[in-house]
DNA sequence: CTCCATACGGAATAATTTTTCGGTATACGA
DNA sequence: TCGTATACCGAAAAATTATTCCGTATGGAG
């Protein structure tokens, strides 16, 4: 585990809001587990941008947060969900707000990075 | 400057937002001009908790993106004034939220790494 | 001419985050 | 026992972001 050498004001609301959906892919977990995406697996399917280890080890930062919660099934095969908490669902509705200004306002950015086709996707919008 | 090799999906609202306050002190500063605060040398004051180098770098790229606009007045002494674009200012209500958000669920953070005290503070809020 | 306040920027380094690569473990079925 | 599907994790490398250090330029004051 990483240790950080500058600390972080955790006191600050932004800093805490951005440790929570300020990661790469974050946003990416929490909106397919909204959609009810909820085995790693699954996951693993659905986020294709990135690898497995990247959203294992994502994940695990949310269910450490409290944002998503694990239920693990000792059935066979082994099975393991995962699902939105209270205080996950209430992000929902921000991360939609933040997806719906950077879409409106996406032009800002594209003028100036408007050289090459886009690799990695990590859209939330799932047509 | 910087060229990315990783490529991003800039028709994704969440990354297109994160270009845009998802930066270390972006938040702070759109807070800090969005309270009057215009001159470079008054952000410098009012921000302490990282260099004037920082600040004028990440000023730039919301310039750059339209967030926040520059005037130049040519009198003496040298004068600039920031001041939020109408997409700028829409961001406001947005980064409250957020900072509302995170105080509220703090806790959920604070529990995990309550080992040190804070060196650095970009909080918003400014009592 | 020198000094000061303002504003800006290059470039190296440090810090952090993301990615890759490979490994472990469990339980079942053939 | 061996193979397979599931889920997870350590550690190094790569990529990105933040920080530090130091330099430039302008115009007025002394």
């Amino acid at each position: 585990m990483y240790e950080r050498k500058i600390k972080e004001d955790l006191d600050c609301g932004i800093v805490v809001a951005m440790k929570v959906f300020g990661a790469k892919w974050k946003p990416c977990i929490i909106d397919a587990i909204s959609r009810g995406i909820k085995r790693p697996s699954e996951l693993h399917r659905e986020i294709t941008s990135t690898s497995p280890r990247v959203i294992d080890m994502q994940l695990s930062e949310l269910v450490e947060y409290g944002i998503v919660s694990k239920k693990v099934y000792s059935g066979f095969p082994l099975c393991v969900e995962y699902s939105l908490t209270e205080t996950g669902e209430s992000i929902v509705p921000i991360l939609m707000q933040l997806n719906q200004w950077g879409l409106k306002n996406k032009g800002l950015v594209k003028k100036i990075n408007d050289d090459e086709p886009v690799e990695t996707s990590r859209c939330l919008i799932h047509a």
